[in-house]
DNA sequence: CTGAATTCATGCGCGTTCTGCATGAATTAT
DNA sequence: ATAATTCATGCAGAACGCGCATGAATTCAG
């Protein structure tokens, strides 16, 4: 049985799709097809529901799907343990973060929890949330630093992954300034639709404002656009575009330089975690160092 | 990648030499050697160190061990999740003894537990120590009863195994008696070399008896035979061939009749455990429920 | 020191398996 | 009713892996 057969399936879990899926794989949808079949053949039962036109998971499918996102996870580590035994460890640290953190807040924390010296060579891929969860439940990263909002459902299950408290953020209603700098539109003002920029539902912001109620449907407010990447909603934003919600770390410079002023008031900031997320799963002796400092790191 | 190159790969650990790995893995054998090629390959580094007459592990295979035996689990029980969710669920409990145990002391312990009615349907593999404990790493059974002498060295890793006591045996040196009812020889006597029916090394209690500086470099006793089969030497044992020591749960009934007698007062006895191992790692819901039946029963 | 034996690696031919392309069948949307 | 989407199947070419025969290196015996 070939490994590379439970990284078709988990595509096809997230796809619900087989074309796409094969798509995704790198392969033409016939052969992608055949090797679903080939690994149920393995497994001696049906994982997928095939109905021409909604795929879904069996019963089986779904208990077997985090056992086979852990085994891709465990190959990748096996892999990299034997590399690093091999002393071509690749003294890499991989992490992965969310596009709006990998500017600004992350490059900072590094040097505070210590210097890149210490740290050994850097792997930092920036990207969105969903494709951060991904890279680190295949064990293509080791740690994954993003928002947070208490008390959300998680997307990476407590079982096999543990997260850690490394600071605080706040999203904030900002929009461009008037001639006299005063805020373009003021949420709250009973006044006309208030043009709003926001997230794509790839970003984890997305999912946050929604918990938050803050979403497509409000009332008197206007999708006009939407970005996976939050720096470009702050451009538009300082554009004149509308009002975006925007990570104060993000965006408190630009606050400070009145280039983008508060459309509501702190009442409607959204606070949020900053969190660092590692599999519960033993890592390389290197990447535990760095999780120790981490931790013993007080906030 | 294969997932069966894993299963070589633990082979080849166990037999250090390609042939012999390559034969119980029913291959030619440079097939076994391309194959091991093709593992070092997609691992990025060499696992192995070929010496021509030696073959080592390099450091790199040493780390990566533990990880395969972990894969290989997690592949079986992955598959077992699947097929129970699908309601085929074999509702089998596979579970291996030692052919010392799986006679006599396994089905009354069975009955204690609960009943069959309670158990489901029972897959037992009777076989040496040492394959039962390759068929629980690699996740062919669930579970694992044995003997087990105190703080000997274990074969299977604490930190993936556990165990749980469920009663207790005596290794007692037995022979035949003569006419008038005497054992034929008596171990401790100072007289001629004594025919000693030993356990050949595949066996768990052989490992015991070495442990307790039973073996074959003995003064004063010459191993006569040996086999994997407990029972064999206690057939060998009625016929007068020598002393051996045997479980006292296998030989009582002979004992009672008087078709085996001591060759040694109980000074020399060696106590050990009986003992169920089990992986850490989560179980079957039906496993798991046999476990806790386990652990709940006072031995 | 020499020849036999053991053990792992390599070359070659053959069969199996997998992929891509073209096409079919079933369902949904317009 | 027709078009579009989506998964399955038939077929041909390519690639891969196995067994067999053989080679190279080391060990062991006399």
């Amino acid at each position: 049985m070939d490994t590379t057969l439970f990284d078709d399936f988990l595509e096809l879990v997230r796809e619900l799709n087989f074309s796409r899926a094969a798509e995704n794989r790198k392969m033409t949808q016939p052969a992608f097809s055949r090797r679903i079949k080939q690994l149920e053949a393995a497994i001696q039962t049906p994982l997928i529901q095939r109905t021409t036109r909604q795929v879904t998971l069996t019963a089986a499918g779904r208990a077997f799907q985090p056992r086979a996102e852990a085994i891709v996870r465990m190959l990748s580590e096996a892999r990299l343990e034997a590399l690093e035994a091999a002393g071509l460890a690749q003294r890499t640290l991989n992490l992965a973060a969310t596009h709006a953190l990998s500017y600004t807040f992350v490059p900072k924390w590094l040097m505070q929890v210590g210097g890149p010296s210490q740290i050994g060579a850097l792997n930092m891929v920036s990207d969105t949330h969903r494709q951060g969860v991904r890279l680190l439940q295949n064990g293509e990263v080791s740690f994954f630093i993003c928002h947070k909002k208490p008390n959300i459902a998680e997307d990476l299950p407590e079982k096999q992954f543990r997260f850690h408290p490394i600071g605080s953020d706040r999203l904030v209603p900002l929009c461009a300034p008037d001639e006299s700098g005063r805020p373009l539109w003021r949420l709250g003002s009973a006044a006309s639709q208030i043009p709003f920029i926001a997230y794509s539902s790839a970003s984890g912001l997305h999912a946050i404002l929604e918990a938050h109620g803050i979403g497509d449907g409000r009332r008197g407010i206007e999708t006009k656009m939407n970005s996976v990447l939050a720096s470009t909603n702050l451009e538009m934003a300082k554009e004149g575009q509308g009002v975006a919600f925007l990570p104060l770390s993000l965006a408190e410079q630009e606050m400070a330089r009145g280039t983008l002023v508060r459309a509501g008031d702190p009442s409607l900031d959204v606070p949020v975690q900053l969190v660092i997320y590692r599999p519960r799963s033993r890592l390389s002796a290197h990447c535990e160092a760095f999780w120790l400092k981490v931790v013993s790191q007080d906030t």
